[in-house]
DNA sequence: TCCATTATTTGACCTTGGTCAAATGTTCTT
DNA sequence: AAGAACATTTGACCAAGGTCAAATAATGGA
């Protein structure tokens, strides 16, 4: 299942020095504390967070409610894709579930080191193709499984979200109610 | 809502001779009729599919039914992403719903020209991007809007597609049965 | 044109999951 | 240790959409 990242990171650690150094040299490393937001909605994303430990989250608001888009832990990339891409205004926030520390690159700075160091432009590739897989999957389950099946197969290939995360972030994140959420827990 | 796909046609415009040369090269035009599959569950996606004229769709089976994952007007590319990306077999179909045209880019070959014209890369790049963006907003449709919502969107955005499709596709493609689809046609 | 096939609609009923409200548990402060 | 604040569970009821079955269109051949 996690065959693409590691391609990701055997890619990254084959890299030749002077790419590597390019790309620590936008690169800079920050903390935040738990609760913190790193982008707020409207926000245009102007950089992207490799997070280095804890947990984070991206999520948009629909009419007053918190609706989970994805979760970071240590090695994911978090970002509000459309809005990077495109650098426009994002619908999603990002949150800081723990304390976090993140290495943070800058879009701009990153699409000039693309221009000089073209591995990093294959780079960006392989990670656009990882979310767009990583989407579809998402995608494919919602279509396919009930809520207990989703929360089954959560349970099954991460256990550290459920062990980690309120359930409220997670029963928005599996789509379904807290309620519901919590009658699934509750029968096995 | 057209942006970015306008910016990929834009730069498919602008793209230098040598680099329109190259993806012509590998590329060949072929036509289907309608009910032919361009791709089979367990195949490898080997090739992408430029859409020239007619209507195709790209579908799964799930316990017996097809599931409508993907529809592909004019100008719309056609492949099943992550078997492509990975080069690994399909859990989906591709259909020609009517007679089609498309042109057709070998995998491969592809690749191959990717190393020589570094323009292709940017294309593949942008291509993946805008899929991404896509498949997120589709996801975000089916968290945010009922199943009537959905419908009306769609009749509002993309009309041609209400008005050339049976209905049992354009129902799972929606995620709703068919019998809901009705249903909320017999009232505006 | 007439039949066979396929599409679409409609009815009756059921299931999943949502909502609102209240009851418990937990945790963190001070 | 006592609250305040938050997290989770439980109950009662509701609504959206699914399923199964049958009735009507609509369409393409011979």
């Amino acid at each position: 299942m996690n065959t693409y990242i590691d391609k990701i990171n055997n890619y990254l650690k084959a890299l030749d020095n002077d790419t590597l150094k390019a790309l620590e040299s936008i690169s800079s490393t920050k903390n935040y504390k738990k609760g913190d937001l790193l982008l707020k909605q409207n926000e245009v994303c102007g950089r992207s967070y490799w997070v280095l430990s804890g947990i984070a989250r991206k999520y948009y608001l629909n009419d007053g409610k918190e609706i989970t888009t994805e979760l970071y832990f240590e090695d994911d990339l978090a970002v509000s894709f459309e809005s990077y891409t495109l650098q426009q205004p994002s619908r999603e926030f990002i949150e800081a579930l723990s304390d976090v520390t993140v290495s943070i690159t800058n879009y701009q700075a990153f699409q000039n080191a693309k221009a000089s160091y073209p591995k990093l432009l294959i780079l960006d590739l392989m990670l656009a193709e990882y979310h767009g897989i990583w989407l579809e999957n998402r995608l494919f389950q919602f279509h396919t499984m009930s809520a207990t099946e989703r929360y089954l197969d959560i349970l099954k290939r991460s256990p550290h979200i459920i062990q980690t995360i309120p359930l409220t972030i997670i029963a928005s994140y599996l789509g379904i109610s807290l309620e519901t959420l919590s009658r699934i827990r509750a029968k096995i």
